[in-house]
DNA sequence: GGTAGAATAGACCAACCTGTCTGTTTATTT
DNA sequence: AAATAAACAGACAGGTTGGTCTATTCTACC
């Protein structure tokens, strides 16, 4: 009935996954919450780790995009990474956040190796280079390292915030941008920078 | 033959939650490592997640004190929370180093309420308590936000070099908060503050 | 040396898991 | 209306899991 049976399955997968975590979501849970049948999934996917991967992958680019959508009105590229952060408190702040879901998924699959772990991987090189972009943008200096550490400080803002449950952590996370932002305007961030 | 069956155990389990995660290791290979019987970790834990808390406590007060006492022979306060993080790139660049356990635990864990949540979310406090005191003995402005700073920032280097492999992410935390600590002799961070 | 408490091995259980297979029903297309 | 393909329900298999139980052996202590 929906547009795909596929997508249908990820988006309920994807429901269950944040809530509940991979291990411990079966996949009986899945197609009983999409109302689909158990050859559907396998068809389409061939195993559960497969329907995993898809999962993130959506998931990924579906935060990103909306990352990148909430800044697009912003003119000023240097106001547009603070505003990266901004999407990020306001993700925080509601009601069924639980957590980064690839975050979850390095915990769960610690092979990296496997294919979720690469998946989740590659969501964070993305991710660094959302930031990249915009720093090259801004004309700031010593954009890869700028970028670098604006990537981390998001994952570290990610991962507090599903613990204590308030924006704070993406509050600060902002006001650090702000300062790095600031220095990176003016001179290098240090004066041996580490290559990569 | 070990000081007790007890420690034993948790330093086995501990060493296999740690690189292979929570709910993919089984009771059995735990046993099985430790040599030790099935009836001697029911009689002394009473459950699977009981030992799971246990190991997090155990890996807790372990991981802050080796913090603690990389840090005992600075003289400067100011210094020795620079050294936190020195200390945090030597783990993060051990060979054996695959991830902060209390990540992972809240990712296995969803539920806050359960038992390994509480133990995982606990250390976070603990962590920031640590510096907490340190900034308050390096007579730093606004202790209390900046140590919920440092200790996200520290999240953020935990778990971004889980993925990429490297102690960068650690120099990089550092670098952020020598500029933190530096803002923070002079002036506040920000004039609105927010409460907690 | 006898006794109490801990540790042992290993069988056992019920529940759950992923994944397969079958035969039937539903849609779509020509 | 016929034919092709997809989705369906549900039984089934094989394996693993956490946890229990029993009967035996080890280890101290008095």
């Amino acid at each position: 009935m929906p547009p795909s049976k596929k997508q249908h399955l990820i988006s309920c997968a994807r429901r269950l996954f944040e809530s509940e975590g991979f291990h411990t979501t079966g996949i009986d849970r899945i197609l009983e919450e999409a109302g689909v049948a158990k050859m559907t999934l396998y068809n389409n996917f061939g195993s559960k780790d497969m329907l995993i991967v898809a999962v993130l992958n959506d998931t990924s680019q579906d935060m990103l995009n909306r990352l990148s959508a909430s800044v697009t009105h912003i003119n000023d590229p240097y106001e547009q990474i603070l505003g990266i952060f901004d999407a990020l408190a306001q993700w925080h702040d509601s009601d069924d956040f639980c957590g980064c879901m690839f975050q979850a998924a390095v915990a769960e699959f610690p092979d990296p190796e496997s294919e979720p772990a690469k998946a989740a991987q590659s969501h964070l090189l993305r991710l660094t280079e959302l930031f990249y972009g915009l720093c090259i943008r801004a004309e700031l200096d010593d954009a890869r390292t700028l970028s670098s550490m604006l990537a981390m400080i998001a994952s570290g803002a990610n991962c507090t915030a599903r613990q204590i449950r308030t924006d704070l952590p993406a509050k600060h996370a902002r006001q650090i941008a702000e300062i790095l932002l600031e220095r990176a305007c003016s001179r290098p961030l240090s004066s041996s920078t580490i290559a990569n």
